[in-house]
DNA sequence: GTGCTCCTTGAAACCGATTTCATGGTAGCG
DNA sequence: CGCTACCATGAAATCGGTTTCAAGGAGCAC
């Protein structure tokens, strides 16, 4: 542990202890020759700041807080690493704390990280009200991602899930399938609320009645997805085509349907949601709705630099790409 | 911002700072009274210590730094949950820094951390070398996951790949295939080449010949499976399994073999590696091996604990499990 | 009642930087 | 040549805690 601090430099470079930081920061012309003294005390020596010293007393802690649901979703973990990413081009270090969905673990997971005097905020996903995370940030820089908010003064980057479930639903539709059954997400989390709400105006504008035996209510797990088919067969529903959650449920509709002998797209078509790294590779390879979650992480980053650089910034949201490939096929009507 | 200081809690508690850091940190007997005085006074104030004059004063930051690679590899991402997770019971923080899979990088990642002054460091992964480490961080608690090492005084955290590559092999052996192709990782990785070290030492502890033909050089992506798949049957090389080199490999494998119209397992058998949440979705479900990821990340924070706490800690090498699933199939010999 | 120990407590030093402030020196200008 | 203005520089205060140290008080034994 290199324990040489600035006091050592600056005996060294024979400078007082202002000039060495002044040269550290750039705060103030020095003299050309003490520069290089100082420079060439800090090389010998192997000088590294304590930046635990320098926060404390320059009242930035260069430090980002970042506060995630660590469950193995590939989705917030992609988020996550768009935020590490963006931040690793600059001077901040993200520093992570876990809410685990649960809206007073999330609390606590925010105070910790205040308590270490962050200099802003990322919150992914999570499931604290709005106002509550306004009135525990204060005027502390806060950008919270994949979740669009009613609460005040907050900067969201989100996704239109309402607009991508639309998307994928229609594009069912324009194949000509008529009998779309669907997989709901979680109950009460907003992703999933509003994809349904999508999947039900796709319908609505198409003159489609929502047939209540086509709706399912999974948890975005893989095993919901699996339950939904073997639900809808045992009932003997018809159905032509699924709109998943996710693409992880959509893997559960797939495999079901395999052990079911249901072709897939011949008998049934898929879509999915979320464009995961694996979903090019099934199969068949699944039509699904991209949504660009490493940009929406870098973004979060981005925003929240600009926030402390005491720029305005304002809420973004993003919206999904739809993603063509095999597992939607053309019915006769 | 809670601007509050301990100085304020003296103040209105009617007692010194040295007696509210007391109550704070229950170094030493306080008069009743005078502690529930302070405890009240830091409710009232809502106050909350600022950790980061704590860590100057204290000599110890409460923080871990965590290196990553982040390539959006499920493997690795699971680990640092695990270090995340373990850590979230304690009163240490991780904070983040990336390396990239680039020596310089990771080597700028650390010193990163280190000026951070953290009080223990984990390495997920990483390409620097043992020695190079040990330089660096000096008598700084460290632990490296997911990686084997020659280093001196280095606790590693790791898999046996050589031996569950082995197992694989071994099981499609047992089922009678003889023809085995092999989708090996990427160049250099230790990883990769373990797997066909395990790979190798199978066939030969079974009197079967390694076959040029049948080995292919990929890089642990799923387009690499694929391609070496093409390649095999576009030089009419026979065989009737192959041993991919991670799960994302092997769904390369199979797509490419769908496209071929190659019944999977009944004209070839896949096994993948790692076991990835997708795989037991996919069609058919992947025969694979097990890696205990989420655990080995919380084996490593919990390491690093105890190291910090000066006691004593192995590196420890975990064995992966064989989880049969439907992609391997017998076949007459 | 005196002397001694033990315990609680506050004052002050300290952690390692940044930043303010005062000073001496130099440059610019009349 | 003298005055002001400015620049570079070091001393000292500061950030918000922890920890050492010495002192005051209580408790106990004689």
């Amino acid at each position: 542990m290199s324990k040489t601090t600035i006091q050592d430099i600056a005996r060294v470079a024979g400078v007082s202890k202002s000039t060495v930081s002044r040269v550290l920061n750039g705060t103030a012309a020095v003299n050309p020759e003490k520069k290089k003294a100082v420079l060439e005390a800090i090389d010998r020596l192997g000088f590294k700041p304590n930046l635990i010293a320098s926060s404390l007393a320059g009242g930035r802690s260069m430090t980002i807080g970042v506060v995630t649901q660590l469950i193995g979703s590939p989705f917030y973990d992609t988020i996550a690493q768009g935020v590490v990413a963006e931040l690793h081009e600059t001077d901040y270090s993200p520093i992570f704390a876990d809410g685990q969905w649960q809206a007073t673990e999330e609390l606590e997971a925010i105070q910790a990280l205040m308590g270490r005097r962050v200099d802003g905020l990322v919150l992914i996903g999570g499931s604290l009200p709005g106002d509550e995370i306004s009135d525990l940030c204060g005027d502390l820089p806060t950008v919270i991602v994949a979740r669009q908010f009613s609460g005040r003064g907050n900067i969201c980057i989100s996704m239109d899930n309402e607009l991508g479930s639309y998307q994928l639903t229609k594009h069912l539709i324009d194949k000509g399938h008529r009998k779309i059954a669907v997989v709901r997400g979680l109950e009460h989390h907003r992703d999933a609320t509003d994809r349904f709400d999508g999947y039900q105006r796709a319908l609505r504008d198409n003159g489609i009645g929502l047939d209540s035996r086509l709706v399912y209510q999974g948890d975005f797990s893989a095993e919901s997805g699996m339950a939904a088919v073997d639900n809808l067969l045992a009932e003997k529903v018809e159905f032509t085509a699924v709109v998943a959650a996710n693409d992880l449920t959509a893997f559960g509709v797939r495999l079901a349907l395999h052990h079911h002998n249901v072709a897939v797209p011949e008998q049934v078509s898929i879509v999915g949601f979320d464009d995961q790294l694996e979903t090019s590779f099934t199969i068949p390879p699944l039509t699904t709705l991209r949504q660009p979650a490493r940009e929406m992480g870098s973004q979060a980053s981005k925003a929240l630099l600009e926030m402390i650089a005491g720029n305005n910034f304002s809420s973004k949201v993003f919206q999904g790409e739809l993603v063509l490939r095999e597992s939607v096929a053309e019915i006769a009507r």
